[in-house]
DNA sequence: ACCTGAACACCGTTCAAGT
DNA sequence: ACCTGAACACCGTTCAAGT
């Protein structure tokens, strides 16, 4: 965790041919490889968004045609996967000296934050399934947090993976309702006059809270919740 | 909740014009309407899966040319949100006499099976955002039996996102799981070479349960945390 | 070995024109 | 009022051919 340098992940491994494993100097350098391909991805959609990160266009920004970008990744997806395994690579380690609850937290928090600093970063991730070295790596983690909490095999991975889809089901929502026609401040108004123009009591009540834009509270909130639970059961 | 009848939501109502809101006898009777477009397309999904639903393909299943769909979806984006929220519709009311803790474990127990109901159902539902009648209603059911056992609104509105968000994020991982590539039976496999490839104890030990493919109990555990923390706070 | 050029089989969306 | 036909501006992916 916590790898700035590139790893693609086993998805990458995939690709058509591997390339330049053992580079000997002859031939020309060549003007491609996936460390700078995912590296310019992500660059792409921070500025464009996941819908206009297009394999024509990604081709355009390094200076290549398309076709190019499929020897170093067999399909657009597989790119999408080697670039979520990039995210998860800037995970935090938690503090191993703290308890237990406040590591799991951490490592829950570390993951949200990891996906909010790249634009429809939650999107890419809930779309991929990595089994590179962070995604694991970071499964590992989170199961040892548990483990050594004295949760059974069974428990530590159920409790992991609900940790890991409330997290990628909140940041959805925050990246949705943050940016474009998603449901940011636009879109507040919209539900807003839907709920008043309908009869709704609980949700007129809870609208304030439904429409801030605050979202580090809803998410401890519902991160607490869990937490809560988990101590219930030790 | 539990509407049969087909609402296609406030953003069906963008539509360029509205089809036939009054129809008289007079000219030949429209071979499209929202409502017949909405459940061809579900078809069409449960058939082939959201990749494959095309404007151009539901056209074709629905003896039209593809433009003729814009006099009643004013985008595709507008067609998978009222698909959603036709979905949701089919969320089952809660039973009232039950308790708080039942009564909301039921509500997201059903939305979990409205949406695993059509292949690719989480998908649709996270990638859109209904303000229709079923969607709104959803929210104020749930929002209601939170208050009504005593939260404040903001804990009631932060409660219901929780657990909405982890039912999402849950479905979008059990549905991607089970069926094509994602990550099914095929995965299991590969997450496994993974893993064992590796020195990642702690996956060693939770890989029998994160490979299951009874995601029931998986769900479920989930929701018990998220219950168990709210019944702490009461 | 690495990339180009060009093609294949598609997309969502628009809009004049027909009926 | 409702739909067709045809276009516009794109897609992901493949692959012979060049260097």
């Amino acid at each position: 965790m916590s790898n700035p340098s590139t790893q693609a992940g086993s998805a990458a491994s995939r690709s058509p041919a591997s390339p330049a494993p053992g580079r000997t100097g002859r031939g020309r350098p060549p003007r491609l490889d996936q460390a700078r391909t995912i590296e310019t991805a992500l660059a792409l959609l921070d500025d464009s968004g996941l819908d206009a990160l297009t394999m024509r266009r990604l081709a355009e920004t390094m200076g290549v045609q398309a076709g190019a970008l499929y020897r170093y990744f067999a399909t657009k997806d597989d790119l999408l996967t080697a670039m979520a395994e990039r995210m998860v690579g800037e995970v935090a380690a938690p503090d191993g000296a703290a308890e237990w609850s406040e590591r799991l937290s951490g490592l829950a928090g570390s993951l949200r934050q990891a996906l909010l600093a790249h634009r429809d970063g939650a999107r890419v991730f809930a779309g991929t399934h990595s089994t590179g070295p962070n995604t694991l790596g970071f499964a590992d983690t989170g199961i040892g947090i548990l483990r050594d909490a004295g949760f059974a095999d069974e428990e530590a991975a159920r409790a992991l993976m609900a940790v890991t889809n409330y997290t990628v089901g909140h940041t959805l929502e925050e990246q949705a309702a943050l940016c474009p026609g998603g449901g940011g401040p636009a879109d507040a108004g919209v539900l807003r006059d839907a709920v008043t123009a309908g009869t709704y009591p609980h949700l007129t009540a809870a609208l304030p809270a439904l429409t801030s834009l605050d979202f580090t509270p809803h998410f401890e909130f519902g991160l607490g919740l869990l937490l809560g639970g988990l101590r219930a059961l030790s």
